[in-house]
RNA sequence: GGCGGCGUAGCCGAGUGGCUCAGGCAAGGGCCUGCAAAGCCCCGUACGCGGGUUCGAUUCCCGCCGCCGCCUCCA
């Protein structure tokens, strides 16, 4: 039975999806006005692992990520470069998916844009006026009156009270609106500003309103999953329960929310100005080390990233490589179908714990030894059925292992200094099979001697 | 001020009332190897501090110290 950490109900929780075997899933996505940083690729990793995790265990998995194509940060950064809003956010979408496109991160099923749904935003508007839960302000906009619903703040735990309390310190006081806590759910247009006919006035959608109605227009009620970073858990999540419930709809019935980024310990962050791009993160250490270093850390926790762990996760990468090249020239073609039973049983355990993945991938390592100590002593059976456990967890984990055979580029040119190389060293000519070494590294290639030939694979 | 999280060996990081054990990376020794690469084996007696509960606490309780996040830009 998989357990899943609630945020609402700060617990584990069975995992019960509305129909068995099907699990809807929604997860917040990017306002694209920026280059993604190394904090969106944790989270669309992440969430990409429990994704492909129940997916793997059998569930029939519909993912619908979002994209917020109108937005305050886009409207700025638009009139900063002369472009228009859309081209800016479709521009900054592309660059999005180039970058998780290499992590692998596979693609949503549906990517509703918030300007594709303006008509569902609207009637929920409309369903929240009607329920007396929001109120219009000539000339600026649509709010929600978060006093009118009691369970305000089940999710990121505070009341109205501690919020009506805290308020002020950091919300620019508007008099207008009737608590400083309401949000906006329409907002009026301003000269200049993209804006849509609505029954309050030419205006744009709020921030928090396209989710509840993207989500409940294409998951339908209460879907399973909802998931973001947790510094969205307010107000955005918060927000958008209280414009899908305060409407009469059932919500998401579970909540995860994954933890931040760190940089020298504090929060990755646009506005403290210390954030990396994902691309060079990725250009320098690998897709696979980062995906790696993000599996080898609880998903809730914060983790610190930077070049010394990418290091670290892209040499462990490494050494699972070496294992399938090893394997391969052991003429073993192992397949996760392969896999023992048995020892999946103790990946599922550790993955079924909330997505404990570090625990997971210590399992993982474990065979990853134990099938180097079969093909060293030339057990070759268990070591094919070992390294076919190793692929089909990994799988559930979104990696893949480079066993060289793939290496094209150069090959016959490689393969032949190889020969030269073993043809030296039949006739113990270790100084000229130096030489051609000393060649192949330059080209770099390195070269490993097996009970088997020499195989190489590229540095 | 309110809410929450964390502090574990050189670094990262799971976990548990006692049992040999996480795991990764790095360092050291050994085996293998012409050398190298890869691999395997061995090695580390770590749990912020102070109390308490207990036969026994890193693990439970209380207090303290330190770090981090959220409290309407944020993944």
């Amino acid at each position: 039975m998989l357990r899943i950490h609630d945020t609402a109900a700060r617990a584990l929780r069975d995992f019960e999806p509305r129909i068995p075997g099907q699990v809807s899933m929604y997860v917040c996505g990017p306002t694209p006005y920026d280059v993604p940083h190394l904090g969106h690729g944790r989270t669309a990793v992440v969430f990409d692992v429990v994704r492909r995790y129940l997916a793997w265990r059998g569930d029939r998995v519909t993912f619908v990520s979002n994209v917020t194509d109108i937005e305050d940060r886009i409207i700025a950064r638009a009139a900063e470069r002369g472009t228009t809003e859309s081209d800016l956010a479709r521009h900054y979408e592309d660059v999005y998916w180039e970058q998780l496109d290499r992590l692998g991160v596979l693609r949503p099923d549906e990517m509703p844009h918030a300007t594709e749904f303006v008509p569902q935003m609207q009637t929920l508007i409309a369903e929240l006026i009607a329920a007396g839960r929001a109120y219009v302000i000539e000339g600026s906009g649509v709010y929600f009156q978060v006093e009118t619903l009691p369970e305000y703040g089940r999710l990121s735990h505070r009341t109205f009270a501690q919020l009506v309390e805290s308020a002020g310190a950091r919300i620019e006081v508007d008099d207008e609106k009737r608590s400083p806590v309401d949000f906006a759910l329409w907002k009026a247009a301003k000269p200049g500003e993209p804006s849509w006919e609505s029954p309050w006035g030419p205006g744009r959608p709020g921030w928090h309103i396209e989710c509840s109605a993207m989500s409940l227009d294409i998951l339908g009620e209460e879907f399973d999953l909802h998931g973001g970073g947790d510094d969205l858990v307010f107000p955005h999540p918060e927000n958008e329960i209280a414009q899908a419930e305060g409407a009469g709809h059932h919500f998401a019935r579970y909540w995860l929310h994954s933890g931040m980024v760190m940089v020298s310990g504090e929060k990755m962050s646009k506005s403290l100005g210390n954030f990396t791009f994902l691309a060079d993160a990725i250009d320098a250490h690998g897709p696979r080390a980062f995906r790696w270093l993000v599996v080898q850390h609880h998903y809730r926790n914060q983790l610190e990233i930077n070049d010394d762990a990418l290091r670290a996760a892209a040499a462990a990468i490494d050494g699972f490589d070496a294992l399938a090249r090893r394997a391969r020239a052991a003429g073993i073609t192992a397949t996760p179908a392969g896999a023992l039973s048995a020892e999946v049983g103790r990946f599922v355990a550790a993955m079924d714990d909330d997505f404990d993945t570090p625990n997971a991938v210590a399992v993982i390592a474990g065979w990853r030894r134990d099938a180097n100590s079969a093909l060293d002593a030339g057990r070759l059976d268990e070591a094919a059925a070992l390294l076919a456990t190793v692929l089909h967890a990994l799988d559930a984990l979104g990696i893949a292992l480079d066993d060289g055979a793939g290496t094209a580029d150069g090959r016959d040119e490689i393969d032949a200094l190889v020969q030269r190389r073993t043809d030296a060293r039949a006739a113990q000519d270790w100084a000229a099979a130096d030489r051609v070494r000393d060649e192949l590294s330059a080209l770099g290639v390195v070269l490993e001697d097996t009970p088997t030939g020499t195989i190489w694979h590229r540095a």
